[in-house]
DNA sequence: CTGTTAGCGCGTTCAC
DNA sequence: GTGAACGCGCTAACAG
């Protein structure tokens, strides 16, 4: 009957290779998990077999059946912000290192898709979940779902108010106190500060440091001062633009975030403006673009690779000890003060 | 007994609900699947009562039964990189507005993650495939066990010669022709080429670009004016170096990426190097960086966005169309030669 | 060491 | 409209 070649693709299963080998398909699955209780000999010749129909394991009806997926969840707020990235990275390595699959998940910065991120990740019985709130989110609702589902949580960076939870977090006070105290040691009298979204909390913690080191050095606060961004590089531009138009003394901008300030700078070096003395900013952590705006920019690091690292330890450790009680636990990481190196002209 | 209350977390499945409401599983089923075979009034009972129940859908069981996750996988060298961070916005928005979810999958351009990504995606049957292969990747053994699993596949941007496949590509030829003619049309007579790994075809292609504008202007191509480059900012700023030391007049690049771009162009900047009248760049699509770097930058625009919507469309057809044999398709997209604004200054 | 049995949680036939 | 029975592919428990 020669003619179309009718391929049964994807089709194979372990009781095919158990057929074709007059055993069990129970043998043929032990054998595919390396089980010590299988013989060498019969091993080889599943897996020879299975090699030859193109077997490939159902990784759904296996996850199914022994109630865990090997995968953990992260959720940031976007992929492409290099802070997150080289969490990502972090997270990524530590968890192949411990045989985990790691499902990239982003809600730009809404609500609504974190919301359904969260459900997706339930109903898909992730392991543990890494996450770093957007900043709409000011409702803890599908956060509370998600904790009693009985899924390992771990918050980082962003966190969340929610109480007996474990966190990941930089001192982000301290961030902004150095940051600011920097400026003023260097000279500034005038120091402006682009703030963040202030539902989150690092963004509110960051504009206390600044506020405290203005006190520590009795330099007055203002608010005219205090400008927000949405952590958007218009924002940023918008913001030197308005600068500007008020015709405000400044000698020094703390941004709270590197991309409004990217956006600020590009505006004020277009525009021809002196541009402050110097510049410190909190809120990521090697971010290329920086260094080209500015060669002596100082920047407070924020690790993003080893907090991804260090919160996927976190989580690990809370999946493999979930039986016993195990309490939370947050983890305050060290931020330090970098200067750029400078331009040599 | 008082004290402590142990929840039953996560165990709650159609049967308890059904049990709890004296009816049968199927048809908590079916409510939950919102088919019309149920009364309304007993479709409000069932999901009051799974809501109450703190029921949460087990999409595993689910997909293992149904042979269908409703998820596409996509696989790229970096989600860091714009470029792909935005195809990646692509693919999302389109997959989600037909329903799928996304896999999200990096492969650090490292073959050995590659290969072990398509065998995560093929066992965990994700319905289709959208990837751009990795720099390393010159054996395409499991690109076509992945093809021969009978998932439907879409290559973007970065493609490997198998016969029968989907691509969704950019004409790279006529990218680096353009690109290398405008700097012609500017005046510009000795032209220097960063080129990329010549495994990848567009890379190739651009190069060939390259050349053929050269030929098309009677100028003479010459071997040393070509520096290649792994993709990273490091290569560049060597690039540069390299160039410098060997005195070699030159007064116009034509970077086939964007990376090394920025490497040898900060390199060149911080050593008072007259930069060339002008830069063409090809592989990147509103790289944020590029415009700080140099506002009179021209470049070739790929447009990831559109392009992960496009690759996303055409894969969702082929899964949809999976019985019918449709036959592969290749799509090429229009690139725009872009010339960002000039500084007032 | 290997086979047998019994589900994991859900969706889909059938009947009624 | 609803219930009973079966099976998706795999693995755990228990025999032998």
């Amino acid at each position: 009957m020669g003619g179309l070649l009718i391929m049964e693709i994807n089709k194979v299963t372990i009781h095919d290779i158990a057929r074709a080998l007059n055993i069990d398909s129970s043998t043929v699955s032990r054998a595919l998990n390396n089980s010590s209780r299988v013989t060498e000999k019969t091993k080889i010749k599943i897996l020879e077999k299975a090699e030859e129909l193109g077997y490939q394991r159902n990784a759904l009806a296996s996850n199914l059946r022994k109630r865990v997926t090997n995968t953990i969840g992260v959720v940031v707020p976007r992929i492409s912000r290099h802070f997150f990235a080289s969490v990502i990275q972090g997270v990524e390595e530590t968890a192949y290192l411990a045989g985990y699959n790691v499902l990239i998940c982003q809600s730009l910065e809404q609500l609504e898709r974190e919301t359904k991120i969260t459900e997706t990740l339930v109903a898909n019985r992730v392991d543990g979940v890494l996450i770093s709130i957007s900043m709409e989110t000011t409702n803890y609702n599908h956060m509370f779902r998600l904790k009693n589902s009985g899924i390992p949580l771990v918050f980082f960076d962003r966190h969340c108010n929610i109480p007996e939870t474990n966190n990941v977090l930089i001192d982000d006070f301290k961030g902004g106190f150095d940051a600011t105290q920097h400026l003023i040691l260097k000279g500034c009298k005038h120091i402006v500060h682009f703030s963040g979204p202030q539902t989150l909390e690092i963004y509110k913690n960051r504009y206390e440091g600044y506020k405290a080191a203005l006190k520590a050095s009795n330099l007055p606060y203002k608010e005219e001062y205090v400008v927000s961004s949405r952590l958007m590089e218009l924002d940023g531009t918008n913001n030197a633009k308005k600068l500007l138009k008020q015709k405000l003394v400044f000698d020094g901008i703390f941004s709270a975030n590197d991309v409004a300030a990217i956006g600020a700078m590009k505006y004020l070096k277009e525009n021809g403006v002196n541009i402050p003395k110097d510049v410190a900013m909190v809120g990521f952590s090697n971010e290329p673009t920086s260094t080209v705006i500015n060669p002596t920019l100082t920047t407070i690091d924020q690790p993003g690779l080893e907090m991804g690292k260090v919160a996927t330890k976190l989580l690990l450790k809370h999946i493999k000890n979930q039986k016993k009680q195990i309490s939370p636990q947050t983890i305050i990481m060290d931020s330090k003060l970098i200067e750029r190196q400078s331009s040599k002209k």
